[in-house]
DNA sequence: GCATAATAGACAGGTACCTGACCAAAGCTA
DNA sequence: TAGCTTTGGTCAGGTACCTGTCTATTATGC
């Protein structure tokens, strides 16, 4: 790994980006299944913090959890199936759905939302709070900054400015 | 976006991630496609700085570009079905074949190249040189710092220790 | 020098995103 | 209340990754 090359090499950010998500994502995948969640994928993880015990539509999970509706669909489709998640006819608006933790749903709650919590615990430990605060401040003041810019990138960018529940 | 929002409520470093990766993607594109080749796509720029004038074997872009070699195959396939690459016989070892630039793909090289250092000098505008610096510098150590912590990591990391050729 | 192990690549199939087209229910406008 | 627009969701299809398995060729151990 040579982490005291020359001045380390400047490597493209989008490479850098893209491994480091991987490492994420499969942090998750271990996480969840040490925590017997072995059937739940890991891109499926982010639904749950976004779900509120009254209910919420698949446009609104989409938009907090940055993925198309289409992308948010599939991923409920998939817990729906697995009997975390139900959709149940929405009283005020008849075209659409509310998706609502089933009781198995809410078991996996904590372990979902741990999972992510171990990766960015272990990461501050291989670095330094003080390191891991930074890069999450610079990460997210670059994406704030990339939004002002263009109003494009602003729509893709929603979930910024409309966190999760918990 | 609110960017003045009370202490940047802690998104997941996930979703930061994933998020800033794409805007990249699409700026790859976009810039690719203003530099007359919208026929490369953009995760397929990213075999171009690798290319080496005496060829170079699948398996040792795949590690470079740190992805799977499966990946990189369909890769160099679509760009040698668009003319930008072809694959010769490898006199050395007659398992494998070397992929080298052709005509065409000698004359993208700037273009692909370019289209990352846009994004890139876009960003530290939009941030500041310092900012960037310290952005890239962060993932750079923390990948390291995974990747010392972890053989299995280590493994999919290959690519930081091993950069590209220009 | 021949059996076995390792390696390069191809083939099949799956996940997580994406875009575009479409339909049905609601909300507006008149 | 008839017609138009907007909105929530689905369907179809594409890209960029992934794993697992297979074949052909080369390297190795006795």
């Amino acid at each position: 790994m040579n982490p005291d090359s020359p001045a380390e090499k400047r490597l493209r950010l989008s490479l850098l980006l893209r491994l480091l998500h991987r490492e994420y994502a499969l942090g998750i995948e271990a996480s969840l299944a040490e925590a017997g969640f072995g059937d739940i994928r890991p891109g499926d993880a982010k639904v749950f913090p976004f779900v509120p015990p009254e209910g919420v539509q698949v446009r609104d999970l989409a938009i907090r959890a940055g993925v198309r509706k289409q992308t948010m669909a599939q991923s409920v489709d998939q817990l729906e199936r697995a009997g975390y998640l139900e959709r149940v006819p929405n009283p005020r608006d008849g075209r659409s759905r509310l998706v609502v933790l089933t009781g198995r749903g809410r078991a996996v709650r904590p372990a979902a939302a741990g999972a992510g919590d171990a990766i960015e615990r272990r990461w501050t430990e291989l670095t330094s709070p003080e390191e891991f605060g930074a890069l999450h401040g610079l990460l997210h003041r670059l994406l704030g900054r990339i939004g002002e810019a263009d109003p494009d990138a602003a729509a893709r960018l929603a979930s910024l400015g409309d966190s999760g529940l918990d």
